[in-house]
DNA sequence: GGATCATGTCTCCCCATTCA
DNA sequence: TGAATGGGGAGACATGATCC
């Protein structure tokens, strides 16, 4: 896109001195980093009625501070020297957040519910056996991100209540995402979390590739293909509706999707206390109850696994094969065990999520464990 | 400290579609 | 009709955890 200004000689200067540092590679890239500064100021004023800038030092996680390791509980001061974060950038040793963005929190959500999108329609009526390539995609791995995208996408429907345009809805979110990723970094390394439990997984991590990013818009909030069919985490899972308007695709929450927006989060609305939790009791209990009601291919991925560890198959390729085996087959279509192994993993990542399955780790080994839940999950469907 | 395993994330290739 | 583009999917690579 090419944009034209008018400029002052003072101001070109300024511009000439900054390229000058070699920080920049074109004055393209200078102006979109000073819109991109003044975006923040403009959040931060309109938030907290100032802006703060502190250094390097300041903006360490306090934990880390010799003077606040005294209010750190000692599981806790143990587990920060256990887990190493994910690659540490200048960007990222500069970024601290004490609380979840706005745009994710409770506050920000509208006081009464916004115009909702109907129930879409699916292609699985209830139980449905689901063919495996039919499944949610397994890279849509975690559910922490649902969470945070119906959060986000009710907190833009009260600036946009006829519907929030789908790119904007996708750039805006997975650009919040980064903020939330360093927070969820900060409590992943409070609480000693490893990779299993981590917070931050499936969220774009601050000052690594903007691919990361767009990975998270594409996949976790929405993207439409040229004939305009909408894909993502929220519309697979049903808490998200979309309809055309002046060639336009618009994205609304569905009930259920407003629902579980409205829900408190251990996570998010913790305001710098939250918890090991990634969903209170009443979130888990009210996302298996949506998926068990409207969501057939999920519905249908959770059994089919549980059915398959209760039949012995609690590896990561005996289950693979299990599945492959058990699970119908879609016509015409081989699929390879690179990609089994990843609707296997994602499945068994978002049922860890709810609390259905655990993987227990016996040396490098994996071994996958139904928990009470789950099994209550099974005996009702049996 | 190297090897191994499981999983998460990123990149690239192939193919279908669109455009000139 | 050939070039350009975009998306899906598979494989490559990175990371964390553990064993020996």
């Amino acid at each position: 896109m090419i944009l034209c200004f008018n400029c002052d000689a003072e101001t070109k200067e300024v511009m000439d001195a900054l390229l000058r540092t070699g920080q920049y590679t074109d004055f393209a890239s200078a102006i979109a980093c000073a819109i991109r500064n003044l975006q923040v100021l403009h959040e931060e004023m309109a938030s907290k009625g100032a802006v703060v800038l502190r250094g390097v030092e300041d903006a360490k996680p306090s934990a880390d501070r010799e003077d606040s390791r005294a209010s750190v509980p000692a599981r806790a001061r143990q587990s920060q020297q256990a887990p190493k974060p994910r690659a540490a950038t200048s960007t990222q040793a500069e970024t601290r957040v004490d609380t979840a963005p706005d745009i994710f929190t409770l506050a920000a959500l509208p006081e009464d519910a916004p115009m909702l999108g109907p129930h879409p329609e699916g292609e699985w009526s209830s139980g449905a056996e689901v063919p495996l390539s039919r499944w949610l995609f397994g890279q849509y791995n975690r559910l922490l991100p649902a969470k945070a995208n119906c959060r986000a996408l009710a907190s833009l429907l009260r600036e946009m209540p006829d519907g929030v345009e789908i790119k904007f809805a996708a750039t805006r979110i997975s650009e919040q995402a980064v903020k939330l990723c360093a927070y969820l970094q900060q409590l992943d390394q409070l609480h000693g979390f490893g990779r299993d439990d981590a917070l931050a997984t499936a969220f774009p991590a601050p000052g690594r590739s903007s691919k990361g990013v767009l990975r998270y818009a594409n996949h976790f909030v929405a993207r439409a293909d040229a004939s305009g069919r909408v894909s993502g985490l929220l519309t697979g899972l049903k808490l998200m509706s979309h309809f055309s308007k002046g060639g336009k695709i618009l994205l609304l929450l569905t009930e259920a999707g407003w629902e579980f927006a409205r829900l408190p989060s251990p996570v998010f609305d913790a305001q710098g206390s939250a918890g090991p939790q990634k969903f209170s009791e009443e979130e888990a209990e009210f996302l298996l109850g949506h998926i068990k009601a409207n969501v057939p291919p999920e519905e249908y991925a959770y059994s089919s696994i549980l059915q398959a560890v209760a039949a012995g198959a609690d590896t990561p390729d005996s289950l693979g094969s299990a599945l492959a085996e058990k699970t119908p087959k879609e016509a015409g279509r081989d699929l390879s065990n690179g990609f089994i192994a990843s609707q296997r993993s994602g499945a068994v990542s978002r049922m860890g999520d709810i609390g259905l399955l655990a993987r227990a780790r016996e040396g490098v080994r994996v071994r996958y464990v139904a928990t009470a839940r789950g099994e209550a999950y099974l005996g009702d469907r049996e």
